[in-house]
DNA sequence: TTTGATAATTAGGCTAGCCTAATACCCTGT
DNA sequence: ACAGGGTATTAGGCTAGCCTAATTATCAAA
C-alpha cells in the first residue's frame, strides 16, 4: 500500500504552493491539466513538471493520470484555494490599505502570499470588512475555503447587442492594467456591445456615459463578462 | 585576480540575508563574528557555516579571515541594514495597524522580511510616520542604511541607587515578552535600581508609581537600559 | 615546549528543484 | 493498420544548503 497519508503534514514548499495554484486555475474549468500547461504557466521545463507531478502524487495532493494530466485531490484543492485567498486578500490589502496601484499588487502578492501567516491574513481580511472579490474582481475563497464561481464570458464573444457588466480582469501585466483602468474598463461597469468586427477583429462597446471603446480581441479574451438582460 | 564585483548582483537568498543579519549582529560589539556564533544563532551546524562563510567572501559580502571569523564589508553592512530595516518596520507595521501583539510579531517578520519590496517596506514605514524605533525599543535603520547605536547598560548590570530608562528588550520569546508586559517592564519606563542581589541574583527595581519588580540577572541582561543622571 | 582541548575546516553525502538529451507513448491522418 | 508528430516521461547532471565524520589549526596550561 502506497503511503499517501502522513499524519504530521510538513509545511508545502514555495514550489509546490505554485504547482497547486497552476493546476488549480488550470482544472477550474473541469479537465485535467497537463505537463505542458503547467509548464507554461510556471516558465519551467516539462521534465520539471512531471518530476513534481511524481512527488505531489505520492504527497496525496493530486491525482496524475501518466500522459493524460493532473487533477486536484480534496486535500490539493484546499490548500491551493487557501494560497489563493492570501494572495487575493493581498492585493486587496495592498491596493486599499497601502495605496499601491492595481497593476502592482500582483508581483508583490506572488511572493508575499508564501510567507504569510494565516493568522496575518485573517487581521488583513478583517481590516478589509472581509472583502468577496479582489482589486481584479477575482472572487476570494473564504477561509474555510468555498469559492464563488460564476458563469462569465470574455468579452470578445458576449453577444453583439446585448449589455454585460465587466465583472473580472486577469491580474497580470502592469501595463495592461494601467491602460484598462484609463480607459475607465474596471471591474463593475456596465457595457453595452455594439459590434464586432469579423475574423477575431475588435469589439466595439458603449459605456454607461454614452463613450464607446475599442477592445481587440487578444484583450477582449482576458475581460469576463456577466451578460444581464435589462436594456 | 578573483571576480568579487559583478556588476548586475543577483538577488541574496534567504539564507543568504540570514547570514548577514546574524554577523551583523554579533559584530555589533565590534570583532569578529565566529563561526560557532553564527552556527548557534542560526541553528545550523559549524560546517554549513564555512560554507557560506567561503561563498560569501567569494561574492564580497564579507571579509574572512580562515580560523578567526568574519566581518562585513560596506556592502554587506548595507545588505544587512536594509534587511533589519524591513524587520523593525514590519514588526511596528503588525503592532500598529494589524493589531499584533508584540510578542507575536518577531516570527511573523522573520519570514515576511525575505519577501517584501522596496516599496512595501516604504509604504509601510510611511504610513506608520516613519517610526524610528520598532515595538522592542530596537532603533530601526533609515532607508539610507544608517543607524543610532546608543550606548546601552543591561539591567544586571546597571549601578544600584541610579536611575534608567529602560530602552530596548529582546525581541524574541513571545512568553517572556509577554511577562515583560503584565509587569509594566516595556521601553520608555523608568526604574529605580533599588538593590542587586549577590552572586548573579536578581535585580530589585521601582518604577515611577512606586511599585516595584524583582528582575532575574538572566531576564536582566535582556533588558537594555539608557542610565540617567537626575532622581 | 609540548600536549590536549576546543574550534574551524575539509571531505563526502543528501534533498529539493531545476535543466537538457534521450526515450516512450498516444493519437491522428493516410 | 500504421507512420509520424507531438507530448510525456525517464535518465542523468547541476546548484544551494544542509548534514555527519574526519582532519587540521589555535591557544592555554602543564
Amino acid at each position: 500500500m502506497s503511503a499517501a497519508i502522513r499524519s504530521p503534514q510538513p509545511p508545502l514548499t514555495r514550489s509546490v504552493e505554485d504547482y497547486l495554484k497552476s493546476v488549480f486555475h488550470l482544472t477550474s474549468q473541469g479537465g485535467f491539466a497537463t505537463t505542458s500547461d503547467i509548464a507554461a504557466m510556471l516558465e519551467v521545463a516539462p521534465p520539471s513538471v512531471s518530476g513534481m507531478m511524481k512527488r505531489l502524487s505520492e504527497t496525496g495532493l493530486i491525482e496524475h493520470v501518466p500522459y493524460r494530466g493532473v487533477q486536484l485531490t480534496p486535500q490539493g484543492r484546499r490548500a491551493a484555494l487557501q494560497m489563493i485567498r492570501r494572495h487575493r486578500i493581498l492585493e486587496s490589502y495592498l491596493t486599499s490599505k497601502l495605496g499601491f496601484d492595481w497593476g502592482d499588487v500582483h508581483v508583490e502578492a506572488e511572493r508575499l502570499e508564501h510567507a504569510v501567516s494565516e493568522k496575518l491574513i485573517e487581521r488583513m481580511a478583517d481590516a478589509l470588512g472581509e472583502p468577496r472579490y479582489d482589486p481584479h474582481g477575482a472572487p476570494i475563497p473564504t477561509a474555510a475555503g468555498e469559492i464563488e464561481e460564476a458563469e462569465l464570458v470574455t468579452l470578445a464573444e458576449a453577444d453583439v447587442g446585448g449589455s454585460v457588466i465587466l465583472q473580472e480582469v486577469d491580474d497580470e501585466h502592469p501595463e495592461r492594467l494601467h491602460y484598462l483602468a484609463e480607459q475607465g474598463l474596471t471591474p463593475g461597469v456596465r457595457l453595452r456591445v455594439i459590434e464586432r468586427q469579423p475574423f477575431n477583429g475588435p469589439t466595439i462597446v458603449r459605456r454607461d456615459d454614452g463613450t464607446t471603446r475599442v477592445v481587440g480581441q487578444e484583450l477582449g479574451l482576458l475581460l469576463f463578462c456577466r451578460p444581464t438582460d435589462g436594456e
